[in-house]
DNA sequence: GAATTCAGAGAGCACTGCTCTCGCAACTTC
DNA sequence: GAAGTTGCGAGAGCAGTGCTCTCTGAATTC
């Protein structure tokens, strides 16, 4: 009697090939051979399969004995695509970081080109609506880091990126076309301490915001994620706050003013 | 031969006892017979050590059956003292809890008292500090919630709403002493929606600061733990920012500006 | 058609949470 | 002090996990 039931197969090599219609195909850097396809093909069922696990069930829970139960498939068979479960989530890790990636991306384009204000506010329910739409990723993203699970610093950081680099692209964006306020008076001065990092963000980035307006565009970032993750990860009471969606819009709007954007809906 | 190789046996019952320092001993709720006394020393030798696991190893990682090797004892034992290990991981979190509303409260308490926005700063340094010497225990309370585990809310909204508390008996202090000032007249409004919410919110703990600023406390609250949760949980790059402790500083800095508190050392 | 590659099966190791039974020792009651 | 009760630890066991290893047969390549 093999090890795993058998049951619950999922439509094995019945999706349709991607690539098949018509003509001879770009082939671009897509696999060529049989074999590579078939093996490719099963490398996206299992990290579709995975993305299932980890939404329905959390990033702790998923198991690869699962996941090879649901292919049709002996456990160490999984392991001639997948070198292990941290391989796995690394993988899901990517494939999120880069979907909120193009969410952010999406409703950032689909705001006019000089309302920086209306930007920032379409980045942030952005973030908002994925992790709501998407917990468990969320969580595997900017929870609480996977117990024994270091993500690889060289595949990540690409794709983990992209929000901090939309989110500092319509701040500097703002501060070149002269819309970003600087801070009042009597506003805390940035420590001396900071500078140095400040300005290694400024040359590597190519950035033009004085360090004034920089800190304050990492605060309002980190705060962005304070705010989603309090929501997602249930820190609100039970009954405190109902009004959800209102309080985040409500934060949204002053963290925007805090990073001296304007009012959404004033472009230049 | 044992299941459990019982290495490694945690001095027993060595431990001095606590009331026994000459006396009838108050015996307040404290147990009374030899057994009970014994039962509660376990279950105290228990909680240390998943603690000490915890902290080691994280949550998700903490194992009865490590705690039982540790403690000298076969697995199913520490099932006589610890229902499951839910139930330890939720006596974890109610310490946790606890312990962090302790430092809190100890550094707020060492501010002098018209000093509002010097409390302010004291609360956050204090999360911060707690946090960074204890980022396991940090992610249990704070990061995404531990898969297949749900705090009870009974046991655990005490504990866990002590932060909060504490933050807005500063600003509520600081706006009834007439040094809390009112967001500018250009500032976000309000949403409508959210005028219910934070009526209840007033209600219920007895404050007197209008809409506004209790919404920008409820901001302050979460940026404070966004900022946190960024550095704890490694969210800001590799050498990215290198002077976290001034980068927390002016972050604390902006954010009582924003509640509208005073600077520190401004007492009335 | 022969040689090679490779996918899957199955067994196995060490670990987890948790349950159940059994026997002994400590404690309580008479 | 003897008898009865309670509680605690041990041990076995179940179902699950990650991962490794070997073996077989089939697909692919030459």
């Amino acid at each position: 009697m093999p090890e795993d039931k058998g049951e619950r197969a999922v439509e094995p090599a019945v999706e349709p090939a991607v690539q098949s219609t018509g003509g001879p195909a770009p082939a671009a850097p897509g696999p060529r051979t049989p074999r590579e396809r078939a093996r490719a093909r099963t490398v996206a069922d299992i990290i579709r399969l995975g993305r299932e696990h980890l939404a329905l069930h959390g990033a702790a829970a998923l198991s690869l004995r699962a996941v090879a139960r649901d292919l049709g498939v002996v456990s160490s068979a999984v392991y001639r695509y997948v070198e292990s479960r941290e391989e796995l989530l690394t993988l899901l890790l990517i494939e999120a970081y880069n979907e909120l990636g193009d969410a952010v991306d999406a409703a950032v384009a689909a705001v006019p080109e000089g309302d920086f204000g209306g930007q920032f506010g379409a980045l942030g329910r952005a973030v908002r609506d994925w992790a709501l739409r998407e917990p468990a990723r969320y969580a595997l993203l900017f929870g609480s880091p996977v117990p024994g699970y270091q993500a690889p610093a060289e595949r990540t950081t690409g794709p983990g990126t992209r929000v901090i680099f939309a989110l500092i692209g319509i701040l500097d964006g703002a501060f070149r076309a002269g819309r970003l306020a600087a801070p009042g008076p009597g506003s805390p001065a940035v420590p001396a301490g900071l500078a140095g990092d400040l300005a290694a963000i400024r040359a590597e980035s190519g950035l033009a915001m004085p360090d004034e307006l920089l800190a304050r565009g990492a605060l309002a970032w980190t705060s962005l994620f304070g705010a989603v993750s309090f929501e997602v990860f249930g820190q609100y009471g039970e009954g405190t706050f109902t009004a959800r969606e209102e309080l985040f819009a409500h934060h949204l709007a002053v963290l925007a003013d805090v990073a001296g954007l304007p009012a959404p809906g004033a472009a230049a």
